[in-house]
DNA sequence: CTAGATAGTGAACCAGGTTGTCTATCATGT
DNA sequence: ACATGATAGACAACCTGGTTCACTATCTAG
């Protein structure tokens, strides 16, 4: 049997891995005209969508409460990425949507993803590479958006 | 060509494999009578090692201010998985050392990292996931511990 | 023996999360 | 028609874990 490598060192290499394609994203956003924007924003921003949110959805798709999810938000809409309006069908509620400069992040966002994506498709080959993602997904829970990820490493 | 996945995912992927990895280890830890440990307080313990360090050592190590790492130290004194004393040959440093309580829980995190790689290894194949790893290697930095972890997705 | 570097600490601040509480609005059952 | 309960958003207080700035104590070198 050939020697595998100690356990920990596999949770290491994939939070450097994701570690690494997420500063490169934002090295290359801020080189783009997004400066401000910082990794969370991108994940919220992509949860939001195009066709726009409320704060209590948003906090579900990520796993947070209302109270963050709104607070979230707010950053979002100081810095000109998102627009809050009362929805007329129903005046409780306020449809978060993406500013033109947010979906201009977006899809910036999207298209250094594919760059970079491309970038390891070179460095490790293309079959090599959908094994591995064929393989995390084996390992990894379905719901994409289900991670949690603002803050989850400080508090859980 | 076949068709690729959008870029998006994999960095998903890659946090929510890690995410699944560290959630199960601190189970499992929970469970053998480390129930306060949190994700960091591993990284941390791993990154003092059995031989002790410093705070401004540990900063370094681990990317973060020595203010930030002697904070975390404090923390980890209070529940008990490190202990500081002087340095006799430099009375300005104090040296961090793990308690048996600590050792206690870097060795059954070792441990279950290893059931839980072995458990990967049952769901992909031990080849499929050494090409992983190796895959992993190929595109993170060599260095493992520089990985800023505590915190850094809240803050950058 | 003084000048500069280094180790640790404290304070003030920030981001992003939590819980608890409150108001306004919608929806429903009598 | 209206009381009751559920829902959306906001506010406050608090927690963690980062940051910078400032300070003291100690070591090291000229």
């Amino acid at each position: 049997m050939s020697s595998a490598p100690p356990g920990f060192e596999l949770p290491l290499r994939l939070l450097l891995a994701f570690r690494s394609l997420i500063d490169e994203l934002h090295a290359e956003l801020g080189r783009q005209g997004h400066p401000d924007i910082r990794p969370m924003h991108g994940f919220v921003m992509q949860a939001i969508g195009p066709q726009g949110t409320t704060a209590v959805d948003l906090g579900h798709t990520l796993g947070v409460t209302k109270q963050a999810a709104g607070k979230t938000i707010e950053t979002l809409e100081r810095i000109g990425y998102v627009e809050r309006t009362r929805d007329p069908e129903d005046t409780r509620r306020k449809i978060v949507r993406l500013t033109p400069y947010g979906m201009d992040a977006l899809a910036r966002s999207a298209q250094i993803f594919d760059d970079l994506r491309a970038r390891w498709s070179a460095t490790l080959g293309e079959d090599r590479l959908q094994a591995l993602e064929s393989d995390l997904r084996k390992v990894t829970p379905a719901d994409l958006w289900r991670l949690d990820a603002p803050g989850w490493f400080g508090t859980m």
